[in-house]
This record gives C-alpha cells, structure tokens and sequence, in this order.
DNA sequence: TTATTTTGATAGTATTACTATTAATTTAGA
DNA sequence: TCTAAATTAATAGTAATACTATCAAAATAA
C-alpha cells in the first residue's frame, strides 16, 4: 500500500535524525518491540542498548530522553493515521462519508495495513493506546508544545475537524468533538482488553465493530445529523 | 455541606489505611500539595518526608509505592464525586434532568465544594486532570483490576451509565457513553488550559460552561434525546 | 505499668537517567 | 585510495530513585 511512505516530522523530536542511519532505524524498530512487551515506565535505554546490542550513551545521541522518543513515536502514528485517511478518502465527495470512513480507519487502520519498512504497527499502535497521553500529561506539556512537539497530534484533529464543520457548520466544538472521538477510539479499546465493565464494546460483535458503531452514534449524534 | 463524609476505600489500595491517624492524614493533605506542585512523576516519598518533617521510611508503611497513592487519591475523587452526585439528584424524578445535573457536577464540582477536613479538592481535581489516566495505563492494570482498585472508578460509571439507560434503554453503549464523558470533561479542560487547538472550551464563555453544554450535546445526541 | 504498636533515625542496595572520555570503526570527500 | 571527519562502542562515573532493614524512642492500649 505505502512502499516508500516517507513520514517527515518536527526536528525537535531528536538529537539525530534517527530514519537516517542503521542504528537508528533500529532503534525505532527494537525501540517499539521493548516498550511494547514491558510498558514505557520499565523501559529503559540501557535495556533498550542491551537487546540491539549497542550501548546507552549510542541511543542518548538520538534522543533526549526517552520521553522525546514516546512523543516521537506518537507523532509518528497520527501522521501515519493522518496518510491514511487521506489516502482512504481523498476521492469521496459527501463529508458524511469521509467522516465515516475516517472514523473507520482510527478503528481498525493497524490491522489492514502491511507492516511498513522495519516498523511493526500492531505493536505501535498498542502504545499509542497505553502510553499516548503520557506524552502530554506531564509537567512540561507547554515548554514541549512550545517546541511544536505535538504538531502532528494537532494537524490531525484539525483536519478531521475540518469535516466535521463541513457537514454542520453551526457545531460549536467540532475539535472537542473530534479530540474526544480519538482518545475515545483508544481508551474504549483498552478498557474492552482491561476494564471491560468501563465499556460495552465487545458484548456484542467484535470489540473493533463495536468501538466504530459507537463513535458513529457519539460524533453523527452531536453533530445532529 | 458535608461536615463529615466518610469516604471508605477497598483497603486493598494501602498498606495502612491514612485516614486512621495523624501521620496519614497529613501524608494525604500534603501528598495532594507535593504531587499538584510537582507533578507525579518528579513525586517521591523522600520529597514529602522532607516537606512532613518525616521520613521516607514511616511513608512507605501507609503505601507500597506512589503508584498506590494515586489510585488512592483517585478512588478517593471518584467516591467523592459518586457522593455529590447522589446529594444533589436524589429527589429528582426525571433522568434527563439527574443527567443534566450529574454532568453540570462533574464539570464543577470541584468548584463549588467547600474543603473537606484536610483535603484540597481543587488541587486534588487538578492532579485527578492530569494523573487519573495514569492510575491504569500501567502495566500491572489487569492485577490491581484484580484486587478490585478501580472499583470506585466502575461504580460511578455504572451509577451514570444507569441513569443513561433509563432514558434511552435501546441505547446499546451506556458505559461506554460515560466512560468517555467522563474523560472527556478532564481531558478538556486540560486542553483548555495546555493545547487549546484540540478543544472549542474557552473559545465563548468560560471554560467550564463550554465543556458543560459540549458535554450535554453529545451525551443527549448518542442518546437521540 | 507493661506490652504492643507506631514512628524516627540511619543505613544500605539495585536501578535509573543520565554525562564524559577515549578508542575503534565507519563514511565521505579530495 | 588516502585522509579527515563523523559516528559508535566501551568503559566509567554521578546523583537521584525506589525501595528494604534495623533498631531505638515515643506514643497508645490493655
């Protein structure tokens, strides 16, 4: 589907470009793999330098810390997320559909597509469910925002947004409204695996059906339409 | 308004419980000072020790680590609200007003409330704001669900999820409806005041009446009410 | 008043989150 | 292809974190 998707984002996410060297692209690669399987507090660089077989100080020139590499590869995901609908939807004239097919995607995009280059998105998309807000709820959200670290989260609602007011004009918070559905994609997800009395997806259905018939009862019904 | 609420927790979420003596009852008052201040992961027990005149060790009695403290002060929030809530509908008949009400609450409450005894409600509302999510997003959340610590989560939503289905009892979602309203007042509010591009709050009229009347569309909207 | 519980004081450990230095290796340019 | 520059590996080190252990002093309860 994408064979050379090339995903450009804020240079101030790194130290050093990590799509442009070996050791970086395996970075990001094993860089997920870990987080994944022992959660991003237990993560560590130095376990991280252990399973590449590189070492701590190597990875530090990258980023940060490893904050800086959880926001970065959130970003990565909603620019991701962001080509995707694109790509989907980029041909289909009634807004309704366009937003339906969007709501569609955030559903169920980690699951249709091929994995791209070294990057395993079914892996990628679980921590964006666990740990994306952790990117944001910290002490320094408005120094990072300030960097524009959370463009590419930003872009994303603004453009579904935008859909949103194509097809009610008059609705007073179609960010709110599509910040909530996003979260909720992701939230509703977790609690279905963890917490599933916070939920109903999953009752009836598949989980993902569920999440996708609730999203569209939630956005269409405030948007009174 | 409530000279003296007695809030009980599972005591599955300490090792002694802080509210049965002195030293307890300031590691709550200040912890929600220190925690507020610094955020929750620049927090250590060494820190408060420091500001209580005590020592990390006499801390590390009353909870195992400060993750437990957080799903403490969280539960302890929850059962809070789930209190105000009850106070302040429990003689209306009509749901769509008790759902009108409890949404207005949990937009505000934190306002309006008086301090109780030696708790901070509205820092503690800004840590639940910011922290609350962080109370699941872990790791062990399938062995603490276990222990029942999120039981104060799950019975608020229960609690609304039930006034939702008495006004739409074909709605196929409640729970999920209410965990995401739920989350979505917090997580708005933190928008508002962090990375206003994902939210409409503010935009016209105060940031709490904003969530309120986005809140109260889409609630009612998915209900079709 | 004695026994029990709770707290304070102190110390200690393994791990985390880095930074610094230097040598080896790779890569890029002339 | 040789040389210079950049990158990485190896090693070491530091301050802070997240605890645990021990023991004496103080408070409390029987």
């Amino acid at each position: 589907m994408n064979p050379q998707l090339r995903i450009d984002l804020n240079d101030k996410l790194y130290l050093r470009d990590p799509q442009a060297t070996d050791l970086g692209r395996r970075l990001i690669g094993q860089g997920v793999g870990l987080i994944d399987e022992i959660g991003f507090e237990q993560f560590t660089f130095k376990k991280l330098a252990q399973r590449m077989g590189s070492t701590e100080a190597s990875l530090y020139r990258y980023f940060e810390n490893k904050h800086r590499l959880l926001v970065y590869l959130v970003s990565w995901y909603w620019a991701w997320l962001g080509f995707q609908i694109r790509f989907h939807t980029h041909n289909v004239p009634d807004p309704r559909d366009r937003l339906r097919l969007t709501l569609g995607i955030l559903t169920r995009a980690h699951r249709d597509d091929p994995t791209t280059a070294d990057l395993d998105e079914a892996a990628l998309y679980r921590i964006v469910v666990r740990e994306a807000s952790k990117s944001y709820l910290t002490r320094d959200v408005d120094g990072d925002n300030r960097e524009g670290l959370f463009r590419e989260h930003k872009r994303l609602v603004a453009g579904i947004a935008a859909v949103a007011s194509e097809i009610n004009p008059a609705y007073p918070y179609p960010h709110a409204l599509i910040s909530t559905a996003l979260e909720a994609a992701r939230k509703q997800l977790f609690f279905a695996q963890h917490l599933p009395s916070l939920t109903d997806a999953g009752t009836a259905g598949s989980v993902e059906q569920s999440i996708y018939a609730f999203l569209e009862g939630l956005v269409f019904g405030a948007l009174g339409a």
